[in-house]
DNA sequence: CAGGCCACTTAGGACTTGTTTC
DNA sequence: GAAACAAGTCCTAAGTGGCCTG
């Protein structure tokens, strides 16, 4: 069953799995792995993805004789392998056999006008090829049109947005959400909602007022991201509590008492017994292996047996906590509220270029077990307690520098302004850096921000141009042009990711466009009425299944056949080519063009075109707001970006539907009594009667109205069950396209936008016109 | 180039808070 | 006022891609 209707979707860009398995998520799909082979790169043992693995829920659990089936296959697989070195081949036989077949000339699937994928349905992409307005959306520009407008619209000294605020208050008697009362004791009285009301507006006012209108100041010299930066350094987690007397451990049967380090480790597993994870070997064997790390000699020779280990009472002491913190009281809760605020207060924030400025995760990670995503070969390793001692810190020579904690002292403290972060660690997991950064609503991420949506825009000007060249290079004599060029349509068509290469048994076996591996797609020359169609099935970023059937042209058809000639499933579809390889190309047909762009640009110009062909003007709010979902979820689709179906999905939708029922018979009857008033109103007409049929004309113009939204509200839940807005919204859609959208349907942003997103892209909201243009 | 390191964006799930409904 | 549900926030893992060195 299609989670998403296609039909509201150009083909081009859906080819989610005609067979309805698709896009299911796979995070924990099974199967071991062979054996680890060194630190090499890229190549890995494979895992039997494309042969059929069924989605997570359906799956059976793999016999034995399968197992040993892959280990088998696994090592013939590596036997096969050769170092990937990016080679520059000449096709020699396989050339021939290309140019020579006629068949590329007429292929229907590849029309000359470089439109490679709306003639199914003989409908033409319209892609808008003139340039728009204007790419960058210069400072000066900027402050141009505003004060413009201003002019224009007789706006008062306060400018625009008070005015927006105005229009909202006509426009909307009903007060935001989080504006209601509280539906407290007693009714308040109008005036007071309307003092309450105006406040909310002065406080809104006065953080416009406060917010740093960044993008209207002159660009730093490139590199520099700061001029002055000052903050109080991260905030440490509590120290360890040892467990109280009455709570043991028991090893065979017995209590044992443990050291701190030990003992703190023994908890950080026992709050996870009730999770999957700790079910599983890997998980269970890093956990054994670390944990007697931090044992004493003797804890280490006394215990040898994680499954001689009880944690029973540590879990349910765990348990009872967890139920305390809920059962507090509401003053109690108030207390840990407060207590939390005045921690984000002072340490929530710094001092950047003298504004105020968000930090985005002030708090260091506290220590616990490694929890990878999908089939992580690293799962339940130790992740230790970080001591200021690791961490080094980065601000302003002539700032107040940051204090360690007593008697503690940072590793480093250095003032350099080429870099966003703050403080900066190892973490010993797998030895990567972290950081400490800003919030998404400060100057450094908006502006990086806007910065790529410009680049995306950039290479809306020339997308055209560089498909003309991959198409031409699919015909290329050097393999590495030709798998160069199958990897752009990949990337370009699919919104695929760029696949950089991994280390080997550091990570889950994923893949993106250029790590692809044979055993990663299908050839079918005819599969469900379409010719040339690739089948992929794959594990991406954090292990999300990608799962889809496409028909591509022919020419790339017999690339892939090509490519993978001689090799085995665990071998590389693109063995000449490399992100890096790529990106340098990508980098020499446009200044700051690489793989990721293509998906920023694909996603935003799909929005656009999406909510112009699904919205209309005529429409009420919340069909609108179907619509522009509707059009965030093909993004979403086109991008592949999924969630877990809610736990109580089918309970909620259930419920909803019970409502829709209830309210249709609602209906019914008032339609009913209308009908019968109305009749009664004929016979004897009178005021009376006159004021009944109004009044039931209203009720059922309010049934039919709720219905409608609970309809609509039921389509979107549906549609949305195992996809996911957020992530598209938030990194890949230009805010501007949903602000002109906005303005233009006369929809109120809060209706698109959460507080928090508006803050994230206030520099949009702040700039775009009606007529602005992706 | 390869390979490592670094900085930064993108990602889904867990957890918390707010709202609605009974 | 509690339960159910939805929305919003937090958390940190997992990507991308630049740069440097040899």
């Amino acid at each position: 069953m299609l989670r998403f209707s296609h039909s509201q979707v150009r083909e081009r860009w859906l080819f989610v799995g005609v067979s309805g398995s698709g896009g299911n998520k796979l995070s924990e799909m099974g199967g071991e792995k062979g054996g680890k082979n060194g630190k090499t790169k890229r190549k890995r043992p494979s895992k039997e993805l494309s042969s059929g693995d069924a989605p997570r829920s359906k799956k059976p659990e793999k016999d034995e004789d399968e197992a040993v089936k892959m280990s088998e296959k696994d090592q013939k697989r590596k036997a096969s392998r050769k170092v990937k070195t990016v080679k520059t081949e000449t096709l020699e036989s396989e050339m021939e056999d290309f140019v020579s077949t006629p068949g590329h000339v007429t292929v229907k699937a590849e029309p000359d006008d470089g439109d490679f994928v709306a003639e199914k349905k003989g409908k033409k992409r319209v892609r808008e090829s003139e340039p728009t307005e204007a790419t960058a959306c210069s400072t000066s520009t900027v402050k141009k049109r505003k004060k413009m407008k201003e002019e224009k619209e007789e706006v008062e000294a306060e400018g625009q947005r008070n005015e927006k605020k105005k229009k909202k208050r006509i426009k909307e008697p009903k007060p935001e959400k989080s504006e209601q009362p509280v539906s407290s004791k007693r009714k308040k009285t109008k005036e007071e909602i309307e003092a309450a009301k105006l406040l909310k507006i002065k406080m809104k006012e006065e953080e416009e007022k406060q917010r740093w209108r960044w993008w209207e100041e002159e660009k730093y010299e490139d590199g520099v991201k700061w001029k002055f930066l000052e903050h109080k350094g991260p905030y440490f987690p509590p120290e360890y509590l040892p467990l109280p007397d009455n709570v043991k451990f028991y090893y065979n049967g017995e209590a044992v008492q443990l050291s701190p380090a030990a003992e703190e480790a023994a908890l950080f597993f026992a709050q996870m017994l009730d999770h999957d994870y700790t079910t599983k070997d890997v998980f269970r064997n890093n956990f054994f292996k670390d944990w007697r790390k931090e044992m004493s000699l003797e804890e280490r020779m006394l215990i040898t047996d994680l499954n001689k280990c009880d944690f029973g009472e540590i879990f349910r002491m765990h348990q009872e906590r967890v139920q305390a913190r809920r059962n507090m009281s509401k003053e109690e809760k108030q207390v840990i509220k407060e207590a939390n605020q005045k921690i984000v207060e002072d340490y929530g924030f710094c001092l950047l270029d003298h504004h105020r400025e968000r930090i985005g995760n002030f708090k260091i990670e506290p220590p616990g077990l490694f929890r990878g995503r999908g089939d992580h070969p690293k799962q339940g390793m130790l992740k230790k307690r970080l001591q200021p001692e690791d961490i080094i810190i980065n601000c302003s020579k002539e700032s107040n520098i940051p204090q360690p904690p007593a008697g503690h002292k940072w590793k480093e403290v250095r003032h350099d302004n080429t870099v966003t972060w703050l403080a900066s660690w190892t973490e010993n997991v797998q030895g990567s850096c972290k950081y400490i950064m800003l919030n998404a609503n400060s100057k450094l991420k908006g502006e990086k921000d806007w910065e790529k949506y410009e680049v995306a825009r950039r290479l809306k000007g020339c997308v055209e141009q560089i498909r003309t060249q991959y198409k031409q290079d699919l015909k290329s004599k050097q393999m590495s042009i030709r798998q160069r060029a199958v990897a752009l349509y990949f990337i370009d068509k699919l919104a695929l990711r760029a696949g950089n290469e991994k280390e080997e048994g550091e990570t889950a076996d994923t893949v993106g466009c250029c790590s692809l591996r044979v055993e990663h797609i299908a050839l079918h020359p005819q599969l469900d009425g379409e010719q040339n169609v690739v089948e992929f099935d794959f594990l991406g970023k954090d292990c999300i299944r990608y799962y889809n059937k496409v028909p591509v042209t022919k020419r790339v058809f017999k690339n892939l056949k090509i490519f993978m000639n001689n090799k085995q499933g665990g071998d590389d579809l693109f063995d000449c080519l490399n992100t890096s390889v790529l990106n340098k190309y990508l980098t020499s047909l446009m200044a700051g063009l690489t793989a990721k762009v293509f998906r920023t640009y694909n996603a935003s110009i799909t929005l656009q075109e999406q909510l112009k062909e699904l919205s209309t003007m005529s429409d009420n709010v919340p069909e609108k707001l179907l619509s522009y979902n509707r059009a965030n979820r093909a993004v979403a689709v086109l991008c592949n970006h999924q969630r877990a179906p809610p736990k109580t999905f089918e309970q909620s939708m259930a419920n909803l539907q019970a409502k829709i029922d209830s309210r249709k018979e609602q209906l019914a009857l008032a339609k009913s009594e209308l009908k019968q008033a109305k009749k009664e109103l004929v016979s004897g007409s009178d005021s009376k009667l006159q004021a009944v049929v109004e009044k039931k004309k209203k009720t059922v113009q309010r049934c039919e109205e709720q219905l409608l939204r609970m309809e609509i509200q039921a389509t979107d839940r549906e549609e949305n069950k195992q996809i996911s807005l957020g992530t598209s919204k938030l990194n890949y859609l230009d805010p501007r396209i949903s602000v002109a959208w906005c303005k233009n349907m006369e929809v109120p942003l809060e209706k698109i936008y959460n507080k928090t997103q508006r803050d994230k892209f206030a520099w949009a909201v702040d700039m775009t016109e009606m007529d602005f243009f992706f």
